[in-house]
DNA sequence: CTATAGTGAGAGCACTGCTCACATTTAGGA
DNA sequence: TCCTAAATGTGAGCAGTGCTCTCACTATAG
């Protein structure tokens, strides 16, 4: 009688659960030993059951990535909400990035990390993915859209020129509007958050720096400085 | 007779054998699907048989590692000795970096992309490692270590001195010797040549921008001139 | 009520890292 | 020189993986 069914309410909980337990493996183990049979075995289910609900392996991965992907962002969405101050929202944007990355950092690891050979981020993906620096730009465009782009900006301008030539649809994908150069430190900005963040998660920094840098929230908070400094948020 | 022996000779030679196969195969599969029995197979003994020269997967992949990071340097080092002007050597290290990353993307993922999971990096990687850094910091030296910091840096400089306590060991690390906002932001540009050529390299990217920045290598050329505007280079 | 499509189980294939018992070869000391 | 001990290679085997296929069963639509 339902006009949906049970079976297709089943289908839709066992495909929750089934992403959930994985995102709760993904918590111990890392993307590349995540393994759908260990889901299965905890789901109490055969492992080929499994595929009924995920083609693949990499299909699984992808769920995962998406939920990755939105629950980062809404976690940083809410800390920037916090307030309106285009500075302290920059701050707290970068911050609450590497907060959520020090609290999972598998799945950050999922995301941000090297991908696994093989596999193409499918379409889904580069939406939950735009949200974080969809933040950023909203805060250049709001201080607008200037960057106090010190006195090397001369010299820095000639090489930049050729490397934009597609603005028009970067604008239209993030509703901004500003120029080239904001364009050019916010992706520069916002590349740097990762990459600091990665680079203290997957102790590549420990391997050169030891433990120079002994409060890292503190220096991450240095560096956010100095790139709210470029962009003059 | 010979005091060495013809079996250590034999011993060495196929363990290079060992490393050069499997660095063969790191062009075409990637760190976390490189394959002992594989490299056996290619070299035509017997799985087992490769366990007499390197105890597990893992010691395989550090002695990886080692090359890679050796290798990366000596390009970069090589780039960086064609010039004596500070900014040309700057942006020759940096270039020279992204470079090495196309050409190898494998072995760059293997040591700058998200470890696998259990593996810690003996001690025998952190020597390597630090050979590119060193040159940077060289360059800080030669230039006089006092970074050009914009206007910025009052606001900065609270935030940062709780970040840096133990410069004495990095200084004597890399026998180098300058103030506390050199050493910041000489890290912070390392931090970012890495993290800039992995986004581009992994693809993380072109989710967000997609193809705005067209001509990467302008790109990130643009970003080595922010960076060494930043420490006054 | 029946034909159909969805669902689960289990066997099986090809692959992985790794261990072990066994044969063979080599090296060094009595 | 001989002989013991160490080093080396082989093949079988264990436990694990992703994935496919066949078989039974059940809910759903006509």
């Amino acid at each position: 009688m339902s006009a949906t069914g049970i079976r297709a309410r089943n289908r839709a909980a066992l495909l929750e659960a089934i992403t959930e337990t994985a995102n709760r493996q993904l918590t111990q183990v890392g993307p590349s030993e995540l393994s759908v049979r260990a889901v299965a075995r905890e789901l109490g289910m055969a492992s080929s059951a499994i595929y009924r609900y995920v083609s693949s392996r990499d299909e699984l991965l992808t769920l995962l990535i998406v939920s990755a992907y939105d629950e980062m962002a809404g976690d940083v969405e809410r800390a920037a909400a916090r307030t309106r101050d285009p500075h302290k929202r920059w701050m707290a944007i970068g911050l609450g990035s590497r907060e959520w990355a020090l609290a999972q950092p598998q799945r950050f690891a999922l995301i941000y990390g090297s991908p696994v050979p093989g596999y193409a981020a499918p379409q889904d993906t580069i939406g939950p993915a735009t949200r974080i620096p969809a933040l950023l730009t909203g805060i250049l465009q709001e201080v607008g859209a200037q960057p106090q782009v010190p006195a090397f900006t001369s010299r820095v301008g000639r090489s930049l020129q050729p490397a934009l030539n597609d603005v028009e649809q970067w604008a239209g994908l993030t509703q901004t509007r500003f120029n080239d150069a904001a364009l050019a430190l916010g992706v520069m900005a916002w590349t740097h958050m990762i990459g600091s963040i990665s680079s203290e998660l997957f102790g590549h920094r420990h391997n050169v720096v030891g433990d120079s840098l002994a409060d890292r929230r503190a220096y991450y908070q240095f560096e956010l400085q100095v790139l709210a400094g470029l962009l003059g948020i």
